[in-house]
DNA sequence: TAATCATATTCAAATCCGTGAATATGATTA
DNA sequence: TAATCATATTCACGGATTTGAATATGATTA
């Protein structure tokens, strides 16, 4: 049970939160982001292209839907997947569409936040 | 390539039609069904206890987004599932929600299409 | 405590989706 | 070809989703 919409609700209600969090371009894209583990919400704006409120309208999302889980650092929130499973589960989908290995609509600008700029990678 | 919706779009777009076809609760009801092999829409509105129209128009959804196929045998057609690599799916994003193992809305009426009269089950 | 930083929230408009109702299509049989 | 059967399609409306814009919040530092 990662979520709490999943109680006293009708057939495929639980399903649905998660297929409805992930049928999504953007939460898609930031969960390819979080495949190598936390980032902070300034990296995923930097990094995707979008606004920093954008991403944390979605980042709530994800959050609710119980896909991932926020930390605070102290300016920074960094969010991370809470299971694994999610990428099994957007690998097998992205096999059953024939689509590519997910071209990513990556990196117009730099995050300048603390632990971007100390890998100074990317 | 399973389906025609994959080509030259935004990215994620071809994931996106999947999880859009998945994410409904009468369409994931006949994923369900669709387990055991193929059905004829007779059955799956008579099992699921929805108008004809109703499951047809959801049947399209799932046909147009590559996760289902469908036989004509005389005066009925037959739905089955194109890759059985969706009820992995299904299976990953239930287990990931930590939902029952699907309580289906179960059998109204009986289904009369020869298929069905034949097996006299269920 | 005031300024600053990253992040979250609210609001509204446009678009998309779900669904009932009615009807069309197309194969089959008489 | 007319009737009948299973299935598909169209239409319309109400509700949900998407997303830009503006602003609020809350931690941190000076």
């Amino acid at each position: 049970m990662i979520n709490d919409q999943t109680k006293n609700k009708p057939p495929f209600e639980a399903e649905s939160v998660v297929f409805k969090a992930l049928n999504h371009p953007v939460r898609l894209a930031i969960l390819e982001v979080l495949r190598d583990g936390e980032h902070c919400v300034c990296h995923l704006s930097a990094y995707l292209g979008q606004r920093q409120s954008y991403i944390s309208q979605q980042l709530i999302v994800l959050r609710e839907s119980g896909l991932v889980q926020d930390r605070r650092d102290g300016w920074n929130v960094y969010y991370s997947v809470v299971n694994s499973l999610v990428f099994e589960i957007v690998d097998g989908v992205r096999a059953l569409s024939g689509a590519e290995a997910s071209t990513l609509p990556i990196a117009q600008t730099e995050c300048t936040c603390p632990s971007c700029s100390s890998k100074k990678s990317n």
